[in-house]
DNA sequence: TGCTAATTAAGAAAAATTCTCAATAGTAAA
DNA sequence: TTTACTATTGAGAATTTTTCTTAATTAGCA
């Protein structure tokens, strides 16, 4: 039976709160949250294995960046990763899903992560 | 200067020959097509290093599966990976890639894994 | 409140990656 | 072709990352 313990409710607190967040930014956030004693890095792992296995945290692997968790409870959606200042944007997915493509391979599940420049960053390098 | 050494040659046709292979593939067939002495395993790390800092080779990670590499001078595509064979095939890029997305934020890359299951696996499972 | 099994903290162990340096081997020039 | 120069290699040490082990703790239930 699954625990409702302590770090785990700290790793679930953690991304809502920062909906993106790699390993070490949610270690970070379990260190600086807890007043009492500290948790151990080896329960943080096994934690996060936890949950990814059980399907409340997903890893989302990027090519310019370090991989991130985020939760899975949230509407299918892309990431936009801004390559100057890091921000991921959660984007809509437009394009509707086929069952199967071209070639005949039945497609179950799609990733789509962008690259580029935020509106943020934009605006900042235009002055 | 970049010298053509053998690990860097032997790294670059691997993946003449097998298109996309991870990293243990990889050191894998150099194990198997060097016919004299062994290649160290930290000469194969920075060469990897190498290879993909020149942008001769690409990672590319991927969600349902260990990373892999392919060499970069080819032409646009995507991935559909199979999760059943873990075979990984090359899709040209349907998607026009627009300069700027609905939120201003402008795209310079897009990344697209599709995972599902492979022509051959489904007329095999169908038999 | 007390019981019980799941979970934790801490550190040991294992695995993965990087670093160090003397020996080797590409490459350019003679 | 031979020589000289220096990037690169191989081997193992060092470091970093991840997993494992175990006694102590704690969440959840009776």
């Amino acid at each position: 039976m699954e625990r409702q313990t302590k770090p785990r409710k700290m790793i679930i607190d953690c991304l809502n709160n920062l909906h993106h967040a790699s390993f070490d930014d949610i270690f970070s956030y379990l260190e600086e949250n807890n007043e009492s004693k500290k948790i151990s890095l080896s329960t943080f792992y096994r934690n996060i294995s936890f949950l990814e296995q059980d399907g409340i945290i997903r890893k989302v692997d990027s090519a310019m960046s370090e991989p991130f968790y985020e939760l899975t409870n949230m509407p299918k959606h892309d990431h936009f990763i801004c390559t100057k200042c890091h921000k991921i944007v959660d984007i809509p997915r437009k394009i509707k899903k086929e069952k199967y493509d071209d070639y005949g391979n039945l497609i179950q599940e799609i990733s789509i992560n962008e690259y580029g420049i935020c509106k943020d960053c934009l605006e900042k390098s235009k002055v």
